[in-house]
RNA sequence: GGGCAUGUAGCUCAGUUGGUUAGAGCAUCGCCUUGAUAAGGCGGGGGUCACUGGUUCGAGUCCAGUCCUGCCCA
């Protein structure tokens, strides 16, 4: 049934057209060709695609889709493994369905594009919140929820990212916890190790002596805390001209690190003054460098001022960098060194350094040649390496009094207050937090650095900029730090023999690998050392490490345990395309990762897509869920539960995604719009090939609006392929949108109604129309399928093909659609009508006509141009412009004017013809119509 | 603070190597249609091209600087 509901108002408004006496004027609805379909206005993606999905996944499309496009050339998109923690975000489903275009569309074009999904599964945020659920549990229970958890989580986004409609090999997706992905990434540790890539080496790291476990940064919350900031001296050793017996005074809020202090940092910009200072209470009298703009702060907070007259020293901090200060109470000096990082808002300019206690102090400490010193032990107390015996075993917060103590004994306190700040603490245990040194694992990246820089420029990236990026962040990266002080991840393949010393021994980490291969990583917690010593051939005694890797190295390592295993894949892949955050991230991991491995990089071509952002182009985090703030609703299944899967991939296709996407629920229905209009025309297409003549052979005989749509459907056509071919589908989207509101809903359509509707069935005009239509259908469900992927299938069904477009390839655009003088004969056409549709608009306005048929128009060409054939055709200049009546007349210039037209409507085709009523038989119809009746 | 990007109509974006009156879609307003009807057609309004300066006969486009926003760092 066709519109049934538009046929009972018809009948309801005009009852007497309806009624049974044969003498009223005959009612000729019943006789018009009117389109017929049952494909839905509205699209109810909501219950439709999941049916379609069943079917698919009944059918195993995806499967079908591989095995048919066996042997073509490949085309191999790697995935960037999503992390197995919270659901979809309409970030994740933007690159997850930018992917599965990419995907359906290389296989479109005639690749075999087989698409391996993948999960990250270890790391922080997962053990975190399995952590907080329950405290205290054991390492081995610690890892079994975490996998638990992280399953869960994967199949949450499995079943978002097939209800978008993404293809894959679902049921086998990679996993980075899977035991063989797991032995993988100690194999790929063991090449690190076999190239003598790896070292060890003290760095600090956030430490919890409350929970006596290293922290990361997500577990770090800042409280206030009162700490005693003092200022202490540091004589000057071998000063320069000038300033002979003077002392450097820094400034610090631990004097528990002072044991540890090995050098002072000066900003080499800054200006310093070197004076005397008097202390009027004491009478003291220090000869002293503060930086001049913190001279003020300084002798109002000690008391001590600077001698008026005396005029001081003045330099710049760096005519100190290289020279050494007497530490205050050890015997050993420390190094001036200059560094960026200090600032003139707080201290005095000259900043005490301990490497082995802050992140700051380790970076330039390691630039300078710093040793690292951290004489503290698990617990917070201090070891016999700080050189002050009374204070060995004491907490470090305890031993600030005495440390102070010490300074005023020797004269170096110049002043001791109380400070209230932000001081990190343990989420856990809520103690303060200390900066602590514990040993950890590198791979030394000045290695292969220069080998990594070169195989950057043999990929394409997309934007191009994206090279520079990551040139930069490989050109200055430290040493990778590989060690992780956590549970759940993939344990240090490393053993510590019985004098504490790391046995770096590549074959013996390949032997853990092939022990993990079979048990999993578990094996590496539930069993004890003896077991594994035993295992790898160790003697008794030796321990393994308690380590984990940094889960870089786990999806680094991907291009080694999924692209080199999958028969079905290869390295270099062809694309990666990942959020703009992985230039720093996955690209550079498994750059390095396999540059390292193989000597080249994993890719041959790396896309970025931008993040999305609210409408005020702030970012829209996953954290932000929930505040008050950002209550919106950013997961996707709420947009595919709400609006429907092919509405997301609509949106995904239609946005910018090289750069940020800024994004809101108004917006997104936006795309909406578009979504209707492409429905809809689908449906007058499909309802106006509903008596289609399936046994038609030989070219129809098209006129010249026929010609004129084929034409521009073949330009679409290479539009569409190299849209494609460039991954912009902002551009086949915009290409079909305008091609379906702009040429087919606004001229095709409405113009070759008439013949639709009122011609005879079987008229040669109406069947090549006809033609047409199936032609732009098809070829636009095509063009469509990789982006509208159930929508398409949907059309592509009604029009009545068994089998899914999917299985379909793109269309090579026709060259027998190109003809000679149409488009711009239509070009003038359209400045015609233009003309004539502003001069029957102002009659419209003026109430003298309603429709477009009402109207006698007299239509003036310039005597120049407008020579094609058809300005001399009535019947199709007035087809074409779809009107009644029309005269033609050559002027100076361009221009229409409208009279109401006075011939007699006729009944059926509601034009006002002067032949209506020259058939006796129906006297209120036109010739063609009372024909077409019989 | 540094590196890399970005800024054109209410919103999202086009705008070739500098060259008529800066375009499209959506939104908005008015009219028509009621045989695409929870649709369709026609017409209109709306922009100091982030800002400042420069090169040029001519700058949205090229150069310099400033600011906004994002990513990655410090």
């Amino acid at each position: 049934m066709s519109f049934p509901a538009s046929r009972s108002r018809v009948a309801a408004s005009f009852p007497d057209l309806m009624s049974s006496d044969s003498a009223a004027p005959k009612n000729y609805k019943d006789t018009v060709l009117l389109p017929k379909t049952d494909f839905p206005m509205k699209a109810d993606l909501v219950t439709r695609e999941p049916q379609r999905l069943a079917k698919w996944e009944a059918g195993s499309l995806y499967q079908r889709i591989q095995e048919q496009s066996a042997g073509k050339p490949k085309f191999v998109l790697h995935d960037g493994p999503p992390f197995a923690n919270g659901d979809v975000h309409m970030g994740t489903a933007l690159n997850k369905v930018l992917k599965d275009i990419i995907v359906k569309s290389k296989t479109m074009a005639g690749y075999h594009a087989p698409y391996i999904p993948g999960w990250d599964c270890h790391g922080l945020p997962i053990e975190f919140k399995v952590v907080k659920e329950a405290k205290d549990l054991a390492p081995a229970e610690i890892r079994t929820r975490s996998e638990a958890y992280a399953r869960k989580f994967i199949d949450i986004q499995r079943q978002s990212f097939k209800r978008l409609g993404v293809f894959g090999d679902w049921e086998n997706p990679y996993l980075t916890l899977a035991p063989t992905y797991e032995a993988d990434i100690m194999r790929t540790f063991a090449k690190f190790l076999e190239k003598g890539l790896v070292y060890r080496a003290k760095r600090p790291v956030l430490w919890s002596y409350g929970a006596q476990t290293a922290l990361a940064e997500a577990e770090v919350e800042y409280k206030e805390k009162t700490s005693p900031a003092i200022y202490v001296t540091f004589a000057l050793k071998d000063p320069p001209p000038g300033l002979e017996d003077a002392s450097l005074v820094i400034w610090t809020t631990t004097p528990w690190t002072l044991p540890a202090n090995l050098g002072i940092a000066l900003h080499p910009g800054f200006d310093y003054v070197c004076g005397t200072f008097n202390h009027a209470a004491t009478g003291r009298s220090l000869k002293l460098i503060i930086a001049t703009s913190r001279l003020e702060a300084f002798q109002a907070s000690t008391g001590f001022v600077l001698d008026p007259a005396h005029a001081p020293e003045k330099f710049k901090g760096s005519l100190l960098n290289g020279s050494e200060a007497q530490h205050p109470f050890l015997p050993r000096t420390s190094k001036i060194i200059e560094a960026l990082f200090v600032t003139d808002d707080t201290g005095t300019g000259a900043v005490h350094m301990a490497p082995g206690h802050g992140a700051d102090d380790y970076v330039a400490g390691k630039e300078h040649g710093l040793d690292i010193l951290s004489p503290v032990d698990d617990a917070g107390c201090f070891t016999a390496e700080c050189g002050l015996p009374e204070f060995v075993g004491q907490h470090v917060f305890k031993s600030n009094e005495g440390i102070i103590a010490i300074l005023e004994e020797k004269g170096a306190l110049l002043g001791n207050e109380k400070y209230v700040h932000q001081y990190p603490h343990c989420w856990r245990s809520k103690t303060p937090i200390i900066f602590r040194a514990v040993e950890q694992f590198f791979i030394r990246i000045a290695a292969f650095r220069d080998e990594a820089l070169k195989a950057i420029d043999t990929v394409n990236w997309l934007p191009a900029w994206g090279r520079n990026r990551i040139y930069g962040t490989v050109e200055s990266r430290p040493d990778w730090c590989i060690s992780r002080q956590r549970t759940w991840g993939v344990p240090l393949p490393i053993f510590y023999g019985t004098d504490g010393e790391a046995i770096m021994d590549h074959t013996i980490s390949l032997k853990v690998a092939d022990a993990v291969e079979k048990h999993g990583t578990n094996l590496w917690f539930e069993k004890d050392d003896l077991f594994w010593s035993d295992l790898v051939g160790l003697p008794e005694g030796t321990k393994r490490c308690k380590d984990t890797l940094d889960v870089w190295i786990d999806s680094g390592s991907s291009s080694v345990a999924v692209l080199d295993r999958h028969p079905e894949l290869y390295c270099p892949a062809d694309v990666y395309i990942e959020g703009t955050d992985q230039h720093r991230g996955w690209f550079q991991s498994s750059l390095m990762v396999s540059v390292a491995v193989r000597g080249i990089a994993p890719y041959k071509t790396v896309i970025t897509n931008g993040f999305v952002v609210d409408t005020s182009g702030k970012k829209i985090s996953k954290s932000d869920q929930g505040n008050d703030k950002a209550a919106k609703p950013m997961t996707a299944d709420h947009y595919y539960n709400k609006y429907g899967g092919d509405m997301v991939r609509l949106w995904a296709a239609s946005v910018d995604y090289q750069n940020d996407v800024p994004f809101s629920e108004e917006l997104f229905q936006q795309t909406g719009e578009s979504y209707r209009r492409i429905r809809n025309t689908f449906r007058v297409l499909l309802g106006n090939l509903h008596d289609e003549d399936k046994s038609a052979t030989g070219t129809p005989d098209y006129t010249l609006v026929d010609r004129w749509i084929l034409e521009r459907l073949h330009n679409l056509s290479i539009e569409c392929e190299v849209a494609y071919e460039r991954y912009d589908f902002r551009k086949v989207i915009s290409t079909i949108t305008q091609f379906v509101s702009g040429d087919l809903s606004a001229l095709y359509i409405d113009i070759t109604k008439d013949r639709m509707y009122c011609d005879a069935a079987n008229s040669s005009r109406r069947r090549a129309a006809q033609a047409v239509m199936r032609e732009v259908t098809e070829t636009l469900c095509v063009w469509l399928a990789p982006v509208l992927a159930f929508t398409a299938d949907e059309t592509w069904e009604y029009l009545g093909h068994k089998d899914s477009i999917h299985l379909q390839p793109f269309r090579k655009p026709n060259p027998n659609h190109i003809f000679e003088g149409v488009s711009s004969a239509v070009e003038d056409l359209l400045k015609a009508r233009a003309v004539i549709q502003q001069a029957i608009e102002a009659a419209r306005q003026a109430k003298q006509i309603g429709s477009n048929l009402e109207a006698n128009v007299k239509l003036t060409l310039p005597e120049a141009g407008f020579a094609q054939a058809i300005f001399s055709d009535h019947p199709a200049l007035q087809e074409f412009f779809i009107l009644s009546e029309l005269q033609i007349a050559r002027g100076p210039e361009l221009a229409a004017t409208v009279e109401v037209c006075t011939n007699p409507k006729c009944g059926r085709c509601w034009r006002l013809l002067p032949d209506v009523g020259t058939h006796a038989e129906h006297p209120t119809l036109c010739g063609r119509c009372a024909e077409a009746v019989g």
